[in-house]
DNA sequence: ATATTATGTAAGTATACACCTACACAATAC
DNA sequence: GTATTGTGTAGGTGTATACTTACATAATAT
């Protein structure tokens, strides 16, 4: 036998890469022959890598959810007083939509009629959904609260004010003062029920 | 001179079509030829009521918007006791995605880098946005209300809150009838604060 | 009637693009 | 060394598809 075989490392390096890729063109504009280029290959070798198009979009997608998880993660340890999920939602208001990546569910909720990313689009949203679950959670035990919705209804719409934030900045609907009053004003409401 | 050019009239006649053409197969898979053979027609008739592809898709994009604005105004007539803004709501929260449309703003906003496309999405949002920070306003000055996010960013949230059932829908996220609660309750405690 | 313009039918073109083949060279295991 | 497998380079192929051209026919104005 012969020369260990590094794909794996080679996949991991190379799907940021790309799925800046997607995020930047779109999915028809990101071309097998730009994504190669942008990597520094071959389109060949990237089909050696991936079998073909699709998963390349695919790994795109995970890599997304991996990005902002570990952002989230990284905030929910540093303390300060205030509960996580208020801590996400000022970060997320200040810094939402600068990555770009963003772009990649654009890309996808095009492809809706494949099984393939639609599944997967699927999967991000409820990994999404359980994490922000939890902050909801936990973040309303902590207080005194009035009514409000219950928090799975929350989550969603926590993701669609996220969402909402990064067409409004995807657009220059709204400018990024007032994106970030957005997220962190209408966020907490919804975290607290009117009170805060 | 001869033959009066009924182009105009056609035009009104065919975008519904095309309108749910892209809305079914995305931006992509609407080839011409699938469009043309839904309209009756053959590619080259098409082309001489619209310059290319281009403009039958931003011709799809005004239509998604006075679709769901008819029905909006036809709700805002219709007195029951309640603010037009919740008769919406619950409206939204029950047919919310039902026609399928919106699937056109997946396609759009795939799209954004072509300033054209970008240009009439953030119109429509922009049409959206006003039509709704009206409901909102109104909403408020019939009631006592406790301290809420400004009408301008609420209504940016029940946009995205809007959005969310789309997508939950679409992805089936959440059954039909949760998402009729998400768009209820979530959208009148953002009318409301909290209190309903 | 006839000139003029709209509408219908059929075929074609040019290009972009996902994906493949073929082969040379390089690295590792034995 | 040498067999084996990974990596790089160059080019090709088939197809899908936006858009066009050419021409026949139908409707209306005068």
């Amino acid at each position: 036998m012969a020369r260990p075989n590094q794909s794996d490392q080679r996949r991991e390096e190379l799907t940021p890469v790309i799925a800046r890729s997607f995020a930047e063109l779109g999915y028809r504009r990101a071309t097998t022959a730009a994504l190669a280029q942008r990597c520094g290959l071959r389109e060949n070798q990237l089909y050696r890598l991936w079998p073909n198009k699709k998963a390349m979009f695919l790994a795109s997608i995970d890599y997304l959810y991996e990005f902002t998880a570990a952002k989230w993660r990284e905030l929910l340890s540093s303390d300060d007083g205030r509960t996580p999920a208020e801590r996400i939602l000022t970060w997320e208001g200040e810094h939402r939509g600068e990555s770009g990546l963003h772009r990649i569910t654009f890309a996808g909720l095009n492809e809706t009629d494949d099984p393939d990313i639609r599944e997967a689009l699927r999967q991000m949203y409820q990994k999404f959904h359980s994490f922000i679950i939890g902050q909801v959670q936990e973040h309303r035990a902590d207080k005194d609260h009035n009514e409000h919705p219950d928090a799975a209804l929350t989550a969603w719409a926590v993701i669609g004010l996220g969402m909402m934030a990064n067409i409004t900045h995807e657009l220059k609907l709204l400018p990024h003062d007032m994106r970030g009053r957005m997220v962190h004003d209408v966020g907490t409401h919804l975290l607290d029920g009117g009170q805060n």
